[in-house]
DNA sequence: AAATATTTTGCAACATTGTTGCATTTAAAA
DNA sequence: TTTTAAATGCAACAATGTTGCAAAATATTT
């Protein structure tokens, strides 16, 4: 609870109930969450605007980052020390085609390309679809 | 003209000016297009809900395939032979932030990756964003 | 070449997703 | 406690995507 309030400080947020919440919701399920998911999740309490501007924010101070799909954006928690200057992540996202979850593999990091000559690389997103252990196993 | 209809023949389509234009649209530009894309470049000609049909229906026969974006999804040729049943890709695309456009490098392909034991892959998506060679020339 | 069967299209209506302006409320600072 | 600045809710809107159905177009058969 306490741990809520003091990462967003860190980050230069004023500490909201819906900002608690959000973070929570991010904390408690591990994968990654649409937009949508956080709706669910939260039920009535917040108007839809005010979350697409929590995340938003959230975005911009470095707290949560793009999950690319191709259904539809998610996010996730930044493990790392992101902040508002420093925003760098390379790790893999693995979408499972059956239970539809979408989860950062925080220490599988993404191979180096070698680009063609004038290419000038700034940030790697690699998604792979296909079967978690949880789905394999059943 | 009649290579489009080659085209959609080999791949079961009916010809229809919707599809030859929506088809020569993705040859002509070079880069990943978006509905909207579409939309704009095809005008008045045909409704929108013809635009999204065609798409699916391209996706679908393995014409074109889904290019993931942080922003919103495109499409681009599928240069191998796809099909209904074979539409497999390891290519990686890449973002240009200055101009905006993404690009299939079609002889770049994603570097393996040894998952976590459990993990079934089945498709991978890269995406690099940065600064094009024309754009970095400027 | 015409008739038929089948697919595609346009339109309307709707659902979902995301954005903006502004008055009110809330959090932090004084 | 008062003041100041930021965050929220609401309403209205814009953009994106989906569905059902009648009309039009394509391909097939006669
Ligand atoms: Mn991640
Ligand atoms: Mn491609
Ligand atoms: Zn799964
Ligand atoms: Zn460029």
């Amino acid at each position: 609870m306490e741990q809520l309030r003091e990462t967003l400080k860190g980050h230069h947020l004023r500490t909201t109930t819906c900002r608690e919440d959000v973070l929570s919701a991010f904390i408690n399920k591990k994968n990654a969450l649409s937009h949508g998911d956080l709706e669910g999740a939260l039920g009535e309490s917040y108007d839809r605007v005010t979350i697409y501007r929590t995340l938003k924010t959230f975005l911009e101070k470095g707290i949560i980052h793009k999950v690319l799909d191709d259904e539809g954006l998610r996010y996730a928690l930044c493990s790392q020390q992101c902040s508002e200057e420093k925003h760098q992540h390379d790790h893999i996202h693995f979408k499972c085609s059956a239970c539809g979850k979408t989860n950062c593999l925080e220490n599988l990091h993404i191979p180096n390309v070698t680009l063609p000559q004038g290419y000038q690389p700034a940030s790697f997103n690699l998604l792979i679809q296909g079967t978690c252990p949880e789905c394999v196993a059943e």
